[in-house]
DNA sequence: ACGAAGTTTCAGGCATTTCTGAAAACTCAG
DNA sequence: CTGAGTTTTCAGAAATGCCTGAAACTTCGT
């Protein structure tokens, strides 16, 4: 490993515990993600010191995660890594695994949590704080879905304006308040 | 605590680990979020029987995120605590920080990176990799900041339209051109 | 300035998670 | 079916992170 290579690696060691991933399987996508050519076990095993068997449970985890890809190549009956290299695709995934997870199993969580019949003031209390955020989370997770939808090109066309889509918003009212 | 109260609060304690945070720290802010009054750090300790000064550390870091809030109630030396009840300020508040925690380092180690000089091949193949993830991750935070500087009446008009923004976005590319 | 009430710090014990090496299991060519 | 090459599993060692109680510190009323 370069020394380029190393820093971008161990950065995200460290990056990966702060995210429940580990350091180790964290360090393991860095190197696929930046490496030229698919990679195998013993490969990754020997560029980060790490014994085999370690590698091997990485890989099962980020392949759980979506974000490896299993390759074979013709003549080596070893099994090779690589990570698809569309950033936004990559980001998609993360997005789509993340939410298998964390946000639907906190929904239905609070979902049945609000069809509790609430015996006393600070239960009642409890479900409006609940059903508050139960609200927030489906209004994001379904405004995500939908902007998911969208073909790269109007997505990025979209990001471009940035803020100054409130004026195009402020426009189109003013538009539908003439036609009436 | 009512059972409904505790069924919320564990979850998040475990939710909590998933997200780096540790799951004390989950449950005292779950349970700040879902009651009623301030409360002071004896009274969490009791509620979720952790020792006095496992709370003190707890709240000094949801402190640190600024998701609970220090009150003092009059005629009380000590001190109380309660949590911000907009879920959108929340969200808010938990989007600034992680991206101060955690976007922002890792911007910085990209930046350096690429101003490296690659040597071989190897080093400019890894920093095209990391040029992407650049790319994308300052896209994204350019256009949250953006989104975020919008008003929430704005806000929920744009995600109440969900999907359908392209319409509107492929209306006003056909009013500019004709008017060219 | 003192003491009571409250909060924070921190070293060490405890628990959980991660990592390893050995062994088991799988795969495939001959 | 055999055995070489490869991957997976798993029990326990090592490392890490968490939690506690005791002590130090802070604040405030008298």
């Amino acid at each position: 490993m370069t020394p380029l290579v190393r820093a971008f690696v161990s950065h995200f060691g460290e990056m990966g515990s702060r995210w429940g991933i580990n350091r180790t399987v964290g360090q393991i996508y860095a190197l696929i993600y930046v490496s030229q050519r698919a990679l195998n076990a013993d490969e990754i095993g020997e560029a980060l010191e790490f014994s085999r068997s370690n590698v091997s449970m990485g890989l099962k985890e980020l392949q759980a995660w979506r974000l490896v890809q299993l390759r074979h190549l013709s003549g080596d009956r070893r099994e090779y890594f690589e990570a698809p290299g569309n950033a936004w695709e990559v980001f998609r995934t993360l997005a789509e695994e993340r939410r298998r997870r964390e946000i639907e199993p906190t929904l239905s969580m609070l979902r049945s949590a609000l069809m509790e019949e609430a015996g006393n003031e600070e239960d009642r209390h409890a479900q409006a704080r609940m059903r508050d955020m139960h609200t927030l989370i489906e209004q994001l997770t379904n405004w995500f879905d939908d902007i998911q939808r969208l073909d790269s090109a109007t997505l990025s066309k979209l990001m471009g304006m940035g803020a100054t889509v409130h004026k195009l918003l402020d426009f189109t009212d003013k538009f539908k308040r003439d036609k009436r």
